[in-house]
RNA sequence: GGUCACGUGGCCGAGCGGCUAGGCUCUGGUCUGCAAAACCAGCUACAGCGGUUCGAAUCCGCUCGUGACCUCCA
């Protein structure tokens, strides 16, 4: 199983060749969504760029573990380490359990990921299945020396930390730094230090979302999940994991800090982080509240949005940027990601029935390596899609008669398009060409053609563009080539 | 204030020292009864100012601008 698949690593600031611990093994991690709102496209990206991962490392031949978590507690409201957890709030508001929002939203979640067509994760956690976890990996670190308790809560003692590891590597920050440039927030007075972070939380008795513990009733502070649950089902050591940018810091910091802590040294090998959707130039994002949920995008209810956009105009849209760059929303993208999927899928029903001649004018191995190498390069989805953009016109043109292709080519190049396309960009093809599955649909369209190709024949303009336009305002175009009439839905 | 990114043609977006992606839009042309699609051709940019280099969008410095993180956020 060769593999030149190269990854940027946060922790490094470069690219690495990616070597897996255990070969043919692979662990990924990625964190998953706070489950107490309607998932956004801001969620779409990470979802969409770890399917892709995850989609190639099988391709190449790796048996991956994918864990993706779904925080249901822990995770609070405002500053850091105070207020109301985000799912009791949620459930107050609503006046639910809080195990209702936490159903209603993770099933919602769901929904969309499947639309957007990302493989399932090999495991999906909660963080409130893994309390017992929780509580033993604090118990580690309290033994080690590393937390301290105050008043029914545990904190992670970063200073302590610091001495003997370095904490602050990940996002490239200084401890001495934060102590003077953390701001000044209230109530944090049970801290030593601004910067510790909460492994456990006491429970006041108005919160509802608790657990016992040997420290008395409380729940779990947000970052140790994923140190528990990673650890638990991927190992020790595990290969990648993964997540938005803004978890950087202090999500995966505070991460880095448990596991090191807890086990002694790192867990992870390869951190990934994908960049933000921005919308006019700014974060799309909860607080700001200029966030569009993939709800409103699909169907096209939002102020903002001039039509519904499907789950692959929006799959096809966030892979069209790279995924360590920032990617801004506007209708006009959306909708030039639209056209460019649909030239894309036109040229994949031209090439199934493209016909071969003695010699190819073009070369399929190039294209293939080009498009490995694109992938191999960090997951460089444009420069994918610029390839096979590039054989899309070949395609086209062999339809036109302007280029040519051998049989064995043909067969690489579908093989190729199935590859990148479908398995690994993930694409799918919504336009229902049910065409081949839906016989009846079929015959009344070649009826439908044939009377327009009659009277043509007869040069019944009014009777044949009738047939077209009407056909057209239902969703169906019509494309007159030298073989005679297609059809497509859109 | 600290740390770190980024600024590319009408729009979106690649690029990591030389051969100047790709998508969308636009303008001509071919095809067509017309249109659509397709094909051919055109428009050709790197915030500004310096520097390094035979050669810079790409490296360095400064200036301006935008953003992210430093509190929850994918």
């Amino acid at each position: 199983m060769e593999n030149k698949l190269t990854i940027y690593n946060t922790l490094k600031r470069k690219k690495e060749l990616f070597k897996p611990l255990n070969p043919p093994n692979v662990g990924l991690y990625v964190c998953g969504p706070t489950v107490y709102g309607e998932p956004h496209l801001g969620h779409a990206r990470p979802g969409i760029t770890y399917d892709v991962l995850f989609r190639y490392l099988k391709y190449l031949g790796y048996k991956v573990r994918y864990v993706r978590n779904i925080t249901d507690v822990g995770h609070l409201e405002s500053d850091a380490d105070t207020g109301d957890d985000k799912i009791a709030k949620k459930a107050r508001l609503e006046e639910l359990e809080p195990m209702e929002i936490v159903q209603f939203y993770t099933n919602s979640y769901h929904d969309k990921m499947r639309d957007l067509n990302t493989v399932s994760p090999s495991i999906e956690p909660h963080a409130s299945g893994h309390i017992i976890e929780q509580q033993a990996m604090v118990k580690k670190i309290i033994d080690n020396g590393y937390a301290y308790a105050k008043n029914g809560s545990i904190y992670f003692d970063v200073e302590k930390y610091n001495q003997k590891f370095k904490y602050g590597k990940l996002s490239g920050r200084v401890v001495e730094d934060l102590q003077s440039n953390t701001r000044e927030l209230d109530g944090q007075s049970e801290k030593k230090n601004p910067f510790d972070f909460a492994l456990w939380k006491k429970a006041e008795p108005e919160h509802i979302m608790r657990w016992p513990s040997d420290w008395g009733d409380g729940f779990p502070g947000w970052h140790l999940e994923c140190s528990v649950m990673s650890t638990k089902y991927l190992g020790e050591k595990f290969d990648i994991h993964g997540g938005g940018m803004d978890l950087l810091f202090p999500h995966h910091e505070c991460e880095i800090a448990q596991s090191t802590a807890a086990i002694g040294e790192e867990s992870v090998q390869y951190w990934m982080h994908n960049n933000m959707v921005t919308i006019d130039g700014q974060k799309m994002g909860k607080s700001l509240g200029n966030f569009i949920t993939l709800d409103e995008l699909f169907s096209g209810k939002h102020k903002l949005l001039e039509q519904a956009y499907s789950p692959m105009t929006i799959r096809f849209f966030i892979l069209q940027a790279h995924y360590r760059s920032t990617l801004d929303f506007s209708n006009k993208a959306l909708q030039a990601a639209e056209k460019g999927l649909n030239r894309l899928f036109s040229a994949l029903n031209v090439l199934d029935k493209l016909k071969t001649s003695e010699k190819s004018s073009f070369d399929i191995q190039a294209l293939k390596q080009k498009c490995f190498d694109a992938v191999n390069d960090d997951l460089n989805t444009p420069i994918l899609f610029a390839h096979l953009f590039d054989g899309v016109k070949f395609i086209n043109s062999v339809a036109a008669d302007n280029e040519s292709i051998t049989e064995a080519d043909l067969d690489d190049l579908k093989k190729l398009y199935n590859d990148f396309v479908f398995e690994i960009a993930g694409l799918k093809n919504e336009s229902g060409n049910a065409a081949a599955s839906d016989n009846k649909l079929d015959e009344v369209m070649d009826i439908l053609l044939n009377m327009r190709i009659e009277a043509k024949k007869n040069k019944d303009f009014a009777t044949s563009d009738k047939i077209r336009d009407l056909l057209n305002q239902s969703g169906i175009t019509i494309k007159d080539t030298k073989e005679g009439s297609e059809w497509e839905m859109k």
